[in-house]
RNA sequence: GCGCCCGUAGCUCAGCAGGAUAGAGCACAGGAUUCCUAAUCCUGGGGUCGCAGGUUCGAAUCCUGCCGGGCGCGCCA
């Protein structure tokens, strides 16, 4: 249950009772009331500001409607008390028996504890990764990818139907590029002196192999040929190979997108030129001329020069866009308006891309380009992905990549291991840039966020454990410890435990609302530090430890709370993809 | 030039659809260890929320202008 959307509910039906009642006017607009957490937790639990929305309609003053609000809501079973304050807000404290049935929901409940219905079931198609199949994932795509996975599960949890999508950049100059750099290796896997790869060529080693396969395969026919003759073939073997190398980048993150869609296959069934007939019906396509862009160094080899451009200004763009490159070719903006139409086709009313940051620029034509398409019935949102800084013990880490000896994600996955590094990516919003210490995020200490979650769930597993110890014919199920008689759990810091609990289900809504699957690991964080708190409160007074000798009622509950948030955490960290840890070594 | 993002404690950052006295960690100062894992916790000082206006019962949050930083602006994707 969401606490709030409860509470707003109670609200509401009083504000309806009051109504009946003929102590407020029908009919008032209550879209504007909120219920939320107030800021200091001595105001109360929930704090609504009806009566303060609602005055100027009811021709009321906030404090009077406050006072008819606030003694119609206390009469309800949750409700312990409420009363006006301030300018008219309405604090609300519930009962302890309501809080504590919190627990009993979770431990019922279990993973799927905090699962919305607020998506409805509709379908997002939630795009990331799409790094270019021209060498494998570095830092910065990883961080795409972890933000976009999370940001699937979060809203698979919170109700929508998702489909996880990588679209292979498998056409254009890059992977001609990749093709040539293929035929150097291959050249000289067949024992011919390359020297250094020229400029322009992908230096990179990972084409060594694939290089050596095709020698051994096809030995020196393709040497001595003109490069139209071997072209495709490398093309499609590099891709194909570099795919390979991604996806298991990919597998290694614990990533798996369910649809992987080839631009070079939508290109080859004529799907950009249908998108553009389509758009020239509709007259928003035409030839013209634009202004030479107007940053600070003149681009020398600029010529005003007419083209085919997408009319995007009528969809809130700056500039129209163009469709063709100088040499006939479909611009990238081309391809990706049918890549997107096709999405649409597909049935995703609901799109979101996870870009890197340096793409910021495009995302207006996109969203304007997807609105056109669509007739407005579909929208695009972007999530950018800001710079990775990798840093080891503060020093940074070169990230060369014209050398060719970059750091790659999968060295730093297997420095620290897949899931520091899904947590770390998920510490910031998306947008900020992302220090990550390569020393800091395996250290076992408070400012290490990836220890400090996993060490409370950890702890858990270990109260478990010693319980089961302790008190051999002590039922410590999920469904029994639902059972426990949680009365006994009356300290402030247990209720402020749970309260945290209960505001899981919330915490989900609002970050899948916001598409910001960062505020999981700040959630989870805060959880952390209530348990960790508590749990040091154990070591001042035994009698506020998980396992109270020779009191196996205490015990039980206490237990019950502890696991509780237990399942909630390892439902927060199977979010972010990070699996819960048993035990830390 | 235009567009977008950012500016919150010494540092790194949260701040939920505008709510009450702006939070956390680090750092700094002090304290807790016969402990269910002290790998943790507790206490304390520290702020003109870049600046100036506006909107309203109320603004770090929304709007406008300015200052500072970043990114982008056809033939890369």
């Amino acid at each position: 249950m969401n606490v709030y959307s409860h509470i707003k509910e109670i609200v509401a039906i009083s504000l309806e009772y009051l109504a009946a009642s003929d102590r407020l006017p029908h009919g008032l607009d209550a879209t504007a009331v909120t219920v939320e957490p107030p800021r200091d937790p001595a105001h109360g639990d929930l704090a609504t500001n009806a009566a303060m929305v609602l005055a100027k309609q009811a021709r009321m003053n906030p404090r009077e409607l406050g006072g008819l609000l606030a003694e119609t809501v206390a009469g309800h079973d949750d409700v312990e008390s409420a009363e006006v304050a301030g300018p008219g807000f309405v604090n609300l404290r519930l009962s302890p028996s309501f809080w504590r049935a919190r627990v009993a929901e979770i431990l019922r409940t279990g993973a799927d504890y905090g699962a919305s219905t607020m998506g409805a079931g509709r379908a997002v198609n939630v795009e990331y990764v799409s790094a270019n199949p021209t060498g494998p994932m570095h830092v910065g795509h990883g961080r795409g990818a972890v933000v976009g996975d999370a940001l699937a599960s979060l809203l698979a949890k919170a109700g929508f139907e998702v489909v996880r999508e990588y679209y292979i950049n498998d056409a254009g100059a890059q992977v001609e590029t990749l093709a040539r750099s293929l035929h150097l290796r291959y050249r000289e896997a067949l024992g011919e002196e390359i020297g250094a790869v020229p400029e322009g060529l992908y230096p990179g080693e990972y084409l060594v192999p694939v290089a050596r396969l095709i020698a051994a395969e096809d030995g020196d026919k393709w040497r001595d040929a003109a490069e139209d003759v071997w072209l495709e073939s490398f093309r499609a073997r590099a891709v194909d190979a570099m795919m390979a190398l991604i996806r298991e980048d990919l597998a290694a993150l614990g990533v798996e997108h369910s649809v992987f869609t080839s631009e070079r296959a939508l290109a080859a069934a004529g799907a950009i030129d249908d998108v553009v007939t389509g758009l020239e019906a509709r007259d928003l396509v035409y030839t013209g001329t634009l202004e030479p862009p107007k940053g600070k160094p003149p681009p020398d080899d600029w010529e005003a020069r007419p083209q085919l451009l997408f009319r995007a200004t009528q969809f809130g763009d700056d500039v129209d866009r163009p469709l063709r490159k100088s040499d006939g070719s479909w611009t990238y903006f081309a391809s990706d308006i049918a890549y997107h139409l096709d999405k649409y086709r597909r049935g995703f009313a609901t799109m979101v891309d996870v870009w890197g940051a340096d793409h910021k620029g495009y995302v207006k034509r996109m969203q304007a380009a997807v609105k056109a398409v669509s007739n407005g019935e579909a929208a695009l949102d972007v999530r950018l992905c800001n710079l990775v800084n990798l840093s080891e013990a503060g020093e940074p880490v070169k990230m060369s990549k014209r050398s060719g000896n970059f750091v790659t994600l999968r060295d730093v996955i297997d420095e620290v291991g897949r899931d520091a590094v899904r947590f770390i990516m998920l510490t910031r919003n998306n947008e900020a840039l992302l220090d990550f210490d390569l020393k800091k995020v395996t250290e076992q200490s408070r400012d290490n966020p990836v220890f400090y979650v996993q060490y409370a769930h950890a702890r858990i597993c270990s109260v478990l454990r010693n319980a089961a110890e302790a008190f051999p014919g002590l039922e410590l199920d999920d469904s029994s410890l639902a059972n426990a008689d949680l009365a006994i759990l009356g300290d402030e810091s247990e209720l402020a435990m749970i309260k945290l609990l209960a505001g899981w289900p919330r915490a989900v809504e609002s970050a899948a609302e916001a598409f910001e699957p960062h505020r999981i690991a700040f959630f989870l964080t805060d959880l952390a530090a209530s348990f960790h708190g508590f749990w040091n409160r154990g070591n001042d007074d035994e009698s506020l430890r998980f396992i109270v000798a020779g009191d196996a009622d205490t015990t039980r509950s206490r237990v019950a709370l502890a696991r509780a948030v237990a399942l909630v955490i390892a439902s927060g960290l199977t979010v972010m993809g990070v699996k819960p840890v048993e035990e830390m070594r």
